[in-house]
DNA sequence: TCATACTGGTTAAACGTTTAACCAGTATGA
DNA sequence: TCATACTGGTTAAACGTTTAACCAGTATGA
């Protein structure tokens, strides 16, 4: 009843938020007591702390978090920055880095970049400017030019990049083995009896498309056969550029009898492509993906694909920030954590059991 | 090459941010006349102003948000609340949202509950204690007390919710119109032929659920058809529920002619079950889902569903927080804004065209 | 010529915290 | 008994802005 009433003043008083100096006040002690015993301080009687804590919770005090992150220069907010949310990867990526920050204090503040640069460097004011002690990223498509990325790390702010990195940065960096993970795909369908694997890639100039690209080619090497650049495709790995690039690929005069692509959403716009075309999957062209997107299961036939190890990239990204914030230097350097990826085979490359 | 040097300078110095007051000192004005010339105040001279931009920017100043926002009392900074981030649907609405307040100088903070009514309970307090100046939210399944969004109210901040609101908070809401949509779809199924429709919708306590439960039972009364309480269902939604609830419904005795599904994923699970056991979409059992996830074209045979003009309501969100920045008096009450759905027919709904 | 208005600033205080430096009063130890 | 240490605080300044109130100097008008 009383709290009811309290609660319709505040209304009517509106904003006349409680500060330390309200329960400093209340209690007849400094506006620094209050603050040391909020937070815990040694120099504050047990008895002191517990009066304050009461007289917060009924004044229903919250900190300013503007304030404390101005005088302390710590605001305890990280940035992320991820190409686009509605992916499962970088869903899953954010929720790990959340759950590893937030046991620490921290608190992380999303952006998305849509896959444009100039959006990634807006993106990058808006963290600076909010005072982020740290910035968790992974670049757009796009991103060539890394004169932002630069500017964090003048600004002495902890850069931690994941998936989509650049070495030229020396900074931190986790992701898969996209190389090896390329190894892994052609190795299976070499397995399958396949011979002519052709792949659709994304854009050299993205570092782990061309490892992946690289890991293709050196695993035909390493399987004796031939690398026909006529089956080698780059793109931007959509749905439409799937089907676009698979229907080139029909339209050779010798069809790949495998191909491997480097994004599931092109690897679905593929498939669609197939299927339309009554061209069996996997017996005449067997199709494997990249990312273990939740449809590439849920598709009929189901799509062979790679699992990037989500939850471990966003943990490990995570820790690597909190380490920079422990040590007091805040060296960057090229730190890179390797993570060894999956192939989930399912139907669409499973050729002995289907 | 002085660049170049200066930024390794600033590197070894480190954190020695440049302030309105270096600016200040450069020119030998007050630091007063930098902050006024910064906002292109009217008592500043162009000539000031010019000199200070020049010196700003050779500097490298950034202004510092939390001083601002301290002082001013204005973070310029909203915050987002979504179950998760990784559905086309909150995804969309949270890039439109961006939009719009971008426009106006605001930035926006995402976070996300994962359904769950502690975490969102969580990022409440994160985003109140981030000072935000609003919060646009759609609220977790499980949430049902609203002690904490009314304490965002009682503080002031403008609060608006979308898609998953609730009207005994009397705030602004944006959505669709759930009802109509019920009855849109019984219709489409009606004209298909189909006589046993069955429901598997969310959870009552959910009002947008509810609202389409209403809309079914009303829409069947509409053109006749019996209500059979075998044939509606409560469930979670996911994509499992959805076989689950399937499996449950054809083990009827008198199995339904078609199905009507209150989420997409759930629409997909029912699907599986339906094609797992040989039963033809559309001509045996037609299928239309809701929410037009990406995914209801791509799988086969592709799901009808209804389209929720996630763009719309992002927008229309954005623009309600908007227009209480603008009016002085930020009173609350309950502005509904109701938008429109639309059906889309695909394969999985379509008799006469299969 | 002098009151008034305008231009282009300056001064000082404030937003709500945190923190270094200090200190009064009591306890402790030889 | 008196120096020393400990307890539990207080004082004052600072973080980087913004803004109300003020003002000196010049322009303007009758």
């Amino acid at each position: 009843m009383l709290k009811r009433l309290s609660k319709d003043i505040n209304i009517l008083i509106k904003k006349k938020k409680t500060t330390i100096k309200d329960i400093a006040s209340a209690l007849s002690i400094s506006a620094a007591a209050v603050s040391k015993a909020l937070h815990n301080d040694s120099r504050i009687s047990e008895k002191t702390k517990i009066a304050v804590r009461e007289v917060a919770k009924n004044l229903n005090y919250q900190p300013n978090h503007l304030a404390s992150a101005l005088r302390s220069g710590k605001s305890y907010l990280v940035g992320v920055i991820v190409p686009r949310t509605n992916s499962s990867f970088f869903s899953s990526v954010i929720q790990n880095i959340e759950e590893v920050l937030n046991k620490e204090g921290y608190n992380i503040i999303i952006t998305q970049s849509n896959e444009s640069y100039k959006k990634e460097c807006k993106n990058i004011d808006t963290l600076l400017f909010t005072q982020v002690d740290g910035i968790i990223a992974s670049m757009a498509n796009e991103t060539i030019n890394l004169d932002y990325y630069e500017k964090v790390k003048s600004r002495g702010i902890p850069l931690i990049l994941f998936d989509r990195g650049e070495n030229d940065l020396n900074v931190d960096y986790v992701g898969i083995d996209d190389y090896a993970s390329s190894h892994l795909i052609v190795k299976h369908l070499v397995k399958q009896g396949c011979k002519r694997i052709a792949h659709i890639g994304g854009f050299r100039h993205t570092r782990i498309f061309n490892n992946r690209i690289r890991g293709y080619k050196d695993a035909l090497k390493k399987y004796n056969l031939p690398l026909d650049e006529e089956l080698l495709i780059e793109s931007s790995l959509t749905l439409e550029d799937g089907r676009t690039k698979m229907e080139q690929l029909l339209s050779l005069k010798n069809r790949p009898d495998a191909l491997y692509v480097a994004g599931d959403y092109a690897a679905l716009g593929a498939q669609q492509v197939l299927l339309e075309n009554k061209i069996k999957i996997p017996e005449e062209i067997a199709l494997v993906g990249f990312g273990n997107e939740p449809f590439t299961a849920m598709v009929n036939p189901s799509i062979s694909s790679i699992q990037q190890h989500s939850d471990e990239i966003g943990k490990k990204a995570a820790e690597a920030f909190l380490a920079h914030t422990k040590k007091e230097n805040v060296q960057q350097s090229l730190n890179k954590i390797i993570l060894k990826a999956e192939l989930i085979v399912r139907d669409s490359s499973n050729i002995f059991f289907s």
